[in-house]
DNA sequence: ACACATGCATACCGGTCGGTATGTAATAGC
DNA sequence: GCTATTACATACCGACCGGTATGCATGTGT
């Protein structure tokens, strides 16, 4: 009996019920300060339940970082990126996109929070959270090299230390507006940031 | 009797002894999961001391943010730029002392560290913090302005959205080089946040 | 010199945390 | 249909946390 509708136990759902959950706690909270009983309490579950499938915090907050996280990015950026036949169009429209969504304002870009708060404390989130980094800023580096044999992008600009400017002022820009509580501040600093993007055209 | 070496008690000696403490404390675990008992321990010091001058770990945390991060902030930073006579000289020097610093990609910037973490979560926390963040743009902002007048600076600058991005692109760029580790990767992001400044020259 | 306030140490408290041991339904395999 | 395993719920534990109450020595005002 494969009824997926309505079984009584649903194993994937349980455990993306808590995936779903700890990634909200985390994001508002940290790792170190969210709460397992905060996170169980939202899913309605108990820590039978968590513990059943994953071994400790730490790995759940692996998970997250993994699963969660990793997932928003591949849609949002990486598969766009990598599937465009336009490449510094396809830059300019997700910045865009970016711009467009203040719920980032509030709580802040989820990577970049775990990346300042865990990464001089555990060397496994470090590596987890670098490997993200490094896929986000190689995808972005692609982009623009492409973008230069289509001769969208001028041929003297050196492709990863742009994305790598790109990602850190992205980056900088979401902290500084989520501080400020400022929509209007996020998104003049947006305009900036689009506007070095465009010096690299041609 | 007002000889000040070597008295058995002075209150000020330990109460800044605590907010050092304090703020390397801060620095590396962030606010909330800074414990009070390992900065006793790193003082030698026990909680009455503490809690004589500190009614709360939250003020203590507000005073570290005004006194220690305040003071460090208005001694590199916001003086040497109102008293500097060539001030588009004056950022870069900040800047090239900045990048030439690496100690902040081990623990990264701690202005932005709060930022990140308590923003969303105290508004004393988050008042305090944007004061310091909107002096260090009104500064640099009028700096641009004067370099403006001096002519170093080009006329159809924005110098309060230029500003902005400067600040916004040195704390991703120290945050993402925290992430990974690298002082290669830090020189290098510093280098294209240079090259950008230096963009804004006439 | 005496009374009082300051500056700190010591001991202790309730609460929350992550984690574990155990019990019990529901499901899957044969 | 019987059994073994999976998928949870419940109850409980020690550790650490921020905070308080109290005691005592040092300094200060008069």
């Amino acid at each position: 009996m494969r009824n997926k509708t309505h079984t009584t136990k649903q194993p994937d759902v349980t455990r993306d019920k808590i995936l779903e959950a700890a990634f909200n706690e985390i994001h508002r909270y940290g790792f170190q300060a969210a709460s397992l009983s905060s996170i169980l309490t939202h899913t309605g579950l108990t820590k039978g339940a968590l513990y059943h499938h994953f071994p400790a915090k730490h790995d759940l907050g692996l998970a997250v970082v993994d699963e969660v996280i990793g997932r928003i990015f591949t849609d949002t950026i990486f598969t766009p990126l990598r599937e465009s036949k336009h490449p510094l169009l396809t830059i300019k429209e997700i910045l865009r996109h970016k711009r467009a969504k203040p719920d980032l304002v509030e709580l802040g870009c989820p990577l970049n929070n775990l990346m300042q708060e865990m990464s001089p404390l555990d060397e496994q989130f470090r590596q987890r959270l670098n490997a993200l980094m490094q896929r986000w800023l190689d995808s972005l580096a692609d982009a623009l090299r492409r973008g230069q044999k289509q001769g969208q992008v001028r041929k003297d600009i050196n492709c990863a230390k742009a994305a790598l400017f790109i990602i850190s002022a992205l980056e900088g820009c979401v902290g500084i507006a989520k501080n400020m509580q400022s929509t209007k501040t996020y998104q003049q600093c947006f305009d900036q940031l689009i506007e070095y993007v465009s010096s690299l055209e041609v």
